[in-house]
DNA sequence: CAATCGTCCTGCGGGC
DNA sequence: TGCCCGCAGGACGATT
C-alpha cells in the first residue's frame, strides 16, 4: 500500500520521464477515473508534486489531475516500442491510459479500486488539500508542533491518530507501526500520554522511518511497485509483516481502528 | 469526541 | 484436487 515514501519515489520517477510531454488522448477504463479526463487532451504536464499520499498533476491548461492509488496503484511509463511486449504488465487492471505525443504511454493501474483520479480546479484541488494535516518530513512540521498537535487529541488511540490524514499526512499503517516499534512506544496509548522524551523520540522515528522508506524506493508489500520495479524498503521493516522483531521477540498482531497492528510487548511499552 | 461499522473491490489463502 | 467463502485495507460517511 502506498504511503508517503512510496508516493514520493513514484512522483520523482514520474517528473523526468513525463514533464513537458504533450498528452493527445486520455482513455478511461473505470469509473474510479474522472470521465472528464476524457476531454482533457491535448495538454502538457507542467508539474508533479505529492501532498499526503496523493500525486498532483499540474497541467498546463490551468487545472490538475488528483490521484490516489488507494492500496493497489500503479503507474507504467511505456516507450513506444516497447507497447507490445509490456502489455501482459500494463494491461491487466488498467483504469487509465495517457497517449503522449511520442507514442509512449503512461498507465494507470488499480487492482482492487481504492484509488481515485480526479480533473479538478485550482479550487477543487484546494478545497481537497486543505482537509489535511502537516507534511511529517517538512521543515514548518517541528518537534514543538508535533508535541502540540498531540495535545489536541489526548483521549485518541495514538496509532490511529498517526494514520489520521487530517491529523499529520502521508503516514499509512505500515510506517506507523514502524515509527511506534522504532520509538519503543505501545500503539495502544493515548495520544496525550507521551512524555517529552517519549513524543521526541516518536518525532524522530516517523521521519526516520519516512526518509528510510524514500531512500530504498519504497516498501513492495502487497502489489506495491514504482516506476523501476519493486522498492527494497521491505527488506528493512522491524515489525510490518514480520512475526518477531530485531531482537527476536515474538510480536503481537492485534486490530486497531480495524486495521492489522503487529507490536513487541516487550520493546514497546 | 472517540470508536466502530459498513462501503467500495478483488486476489489470495484457508478449510473441507 | 478443486471449489467456495471470507479476509485485508485507505478513506469516508453514518452510527453508537
Amino acid at each position: 500500500m502506498p504511503e508517503l515514501p512510496e508516493v514520493e519515489t513514484i512522483v520523482n520517477q514520474l517528473k523526468q520521464k513525463i514533464i513537458g510531454n504533450t498528452v493527445t488522448l486520455v482513455e478511461v477504463k473505470d469509473k474510479i477515473v474522472d470521465s472528464k479526463l476524457k476531454n482533457a487532451a491535448p495538454f502538457q504536464f507542467k508539474d508533479i508534486y505529492r501532498r499526503a499520499k496523493y500525486l498532483v498533476f499540474v497541467l498546463d491548461s490551468g487545472k490538475y489531475i488528483l490521484t490516489h492509488l488507494g492500496m493497489t496503484g500503479q503507474f507504467f511509463f511505456i516507450t513506444s516500442t516497447e507497447i507490445e511486449s509490456k502489455k501482459r504488465f500494463y494491461l491487466p487492471h488498467q483504469v487509465a491510459q495517457f497517449n503522449f505525443k511520442d507514442g509512449s504511454i503512461l498507465s494507470h493501474n488499480n487492482m482492487r479500486k481504492f484509488g481515485r483520479m480526479d480533473l479538478l480546479t485550482k479550487e477543487e484541488l484546494d478545497k481537497v488539500l486543505s482537509k489535511l494535516g502537516p507534511e511529517p518530513l517538512s521543515a514548518e512540521f517541528t518537534l514543538t508542533k508535533f508535541q502540540h498537535l498531540l495535545q489536541t487529541k489526548p483521549k485518541a488511540n495514538l496509532k490511529v491518530t498517526l494514520m489520521d490524514q487530517g491529523f499529520i499526512s502521508g503516514i499509512g499503517n505500515i510506517y506507523a507501526q514502524e515509527a511506534l516499534y522504532y520509538a519503543g512506544i505501545n500503539p495502544y496509548r493515548k495520544a496525550g500520554s507521551l512524555s517529552n522524551s517519549e513524543s521526541k523520540l516518536l518525532y524522530e522515528k516517523i521521519r526516520y522511518v519516512l526518509n528510510e522508506g524514500i531512500v530504498h524506493g519504497g516498501a513492495s508489500v502487497d502489489n506495491y511497485i514504482n516506476l523501476e520495479g519493486e522498492g527494497g524498503h521491505q527488506n528493512y521493516l522491524a515489525v510490518y509483516g514480520r512475526s518477531v522483531c530485531p531482537k527476536k521477540h515474538p510480536l503481537k498482531k492485534v486490530v486497531l481502528g480495524g486495521r492489522g497492528t503487529s507490536y513487541c510487548p516487550i520493546c514497546q511499552k
